[in-house]
DNA sequence: AGAGATTTGTCCGTATGTATT
DNA sequence: GAATACATACGGACAAATCTC
């Protein structure tokens, strides 16, 4: 499965393979990965280079891990629908704050909503955004 | 500066410290940051905490790294303005695959656009949506 | 209550590889 | 070649949170 002498790192190809799982739907959403120290088994490396992989899905909203739960495949939330008719939308990754306040975890971005002078955010994993016709101007 | 007993994690209080540099100017855009080895020195912890640092400033957009270059504040790339009267808009991170198409670095989410019946993808830092008012419909 | 097991978090040290200057 | 700087990988140790018995 995993090839220490290949170009690609370790702990990128251990990422891979737990992604491919998660993308196939042989691990399913809300479901536990094994635990850290079974992964450091099943696949022959340290507890470092799996955490590593791990990392590299959580900074891509796949998975998250609370303590001392364990590591699960993230579910997608019900999505808000915002209106918006005019104004301007950017996206980037919250500050630390942001994510607090927000109740995201990591690797999820925000949206930033200018409209009307005051720019609103929102859960990237949480919102998303219709753009209606404008309503006869 | 940094106080080990504290209950935030050093490698935490590291992060903090250099984001306050990034976000007042002290560091400015483009510039380096000190070496992983000079931080060690600086603030007395191993060049793994370090390194944890820097890992949550890439995840928060707010620096790059090239090797061995070293490590950037990110400046802020010019913005394209795509303009949008109609669809839906979501924001979510990349996969790998996405990031070297769309060539962004870590940190940084893409837009989703959807309309017409396709979906369109851009990159979240150089990508600003104007929602125009419908054109008299 | 308490003890113990499990799981992730944090931190350190060391070694080696790779790319650039 | 040498020096520098980041990347990868291993190992160990202890802490903190939660669950089970």
């Amino acid at each position: 499965m995993i090839d220490p002498s290949a170009d690609r790192a370790v702990f990128r190809q251990l990422a891979d393979l737990l992604r491919e799982q998660i993308l196939s739907g042989a691990l399913a959403p809300g479901q536990a990965l094994p635990s850290e120290t079974r992964l450091t088994q099943d696949y022959g490396v340290s507890r470092n280079t799996v955490r590593q992989a791990v990392a590299i899905l959580r900074g891509e909203g796949l998975v998250t891990t609370d303590r001392p739960g364990g590591t699960r495949v993230r579910e997608r939330p019900e999505r808000v629908v915002i209106e918006i008719d005019s104004g301007t939308v950017e996206a980037r990754m919250p500050t630390a704050e942001e994510r607090r306040e927000l109740d995201v975890p990591e690797g999820v971005p925000v949206l930033l909503v200018e409209r009307d002078g005051r720019t609103e955010i929102y859960a990237g994993d949480r919102t998303v955004l219709r753009v209606s016709p404008g309503r006869g101007n």
